[in-house]
DNA sequence: TCTAATTAAGTTGTGTACAATATAATTGTA
DNA sequence: TACAATTATATTGTACACAACTTAATTAGA
């Protein structure tokens, strides 16, 4: 096989790794917050955008909805969200924080701290890194 | 927030989702082999090494036996690996590929090319990544 | 306006991931 | 040599992730 070819490989095997590895990295901090990492996510659009449709959230984070539903159900458990049919469009579901959900922002500022402390890479490197791979995944989506 | 606070979520929702795109772009070049892209993983190691311990491939992949177990059955069902206890400890199951999983290669070699291509970048692109992820992999491991 | 197409969310089934624990075999050591 | 620690794999339970399908509501077109 070709270097060239060989490189998919070795390419695409370090991303996958790199992923599992940067959601273990967030798995011991969050569960303070007793959030998996996509529940974060959902939690941060929440945070910074307010109430959305589950559809909304799905094309943000490139979720569907097998994915959200149970993930919001669990997340309402939490006592963090409420799901609420819209009056004007019953197919629609608003997801809305609570007061509680709302409380948790405060906690979750350090979170990008503890995480950028854990990667222990410069600053430099990571901006390098993610103008790399925002190119590939535009490239991708395209 | 402080820009590079903000940052580590601007690098690693980037990664979580780059993750997610790859294996999407696998999925219909594996599927006809009927793979996944996990199972694939298993094959590659076993056709370029040879039978295998299962803490091995879990050493090499960074999974372990509660993926890998189930994962090895369903190559093992599919009649592409076979699973023995080694004689000499019990305690071990080499995974061996059968006759089938060994033909299985020859179908194989093409799919680093269709990754390659639907990866639609260039290998300069590539290459740099690979650094990139590469060290911040071995920064988060050491 | 009636109905076909579309849309939004939910459900079902399969397959990772991983923590926590269990089981059985092997090793080390008093 | 007993027997406590270690090791290798398996099991259980929880939580994504996504394909395929279902259901219910809305929209569009004849």
């Amino acid at each position: 096989m070709s270097e060239n070819l060989k490189l998919s490989n070795q390419v695409c095997f370090p991303i996958y790794s790199l992923a599992k590895e940067v959601v273990g990295l967030y798995r011991p901090i969050l569960q303070q917050l007793d959030l998996t990492y996509p529940q974060y996510l959902v939690m941060l659009i929440l945070w910074e955008e307010g109430t959305q449709n589950v559809s909304e959230i799905g094309t943000k984070l490139h979720l569907d909805s097998g994915t959200l539903t149970p993930l919001l159900k669990r997340l309402e458990q939490k006592k963090l969200i409420e799901r609420n049919r819209s009056a004007q469009d019953e197919r629609i579901v608003q997801i809305e924080l609570t007061v509680n959900g709302q409380k948790m922002k405060t906690a979750a500022t350090q979170v990008p701290e503890q995480i950028l402390n854990s990667l222990n890479v410069s600053v430099e490197q990571l901006e390098a890194l993610k103008t790399g791979i925002d190119n590939i995944l535009n490239q991708i989506r395209k």
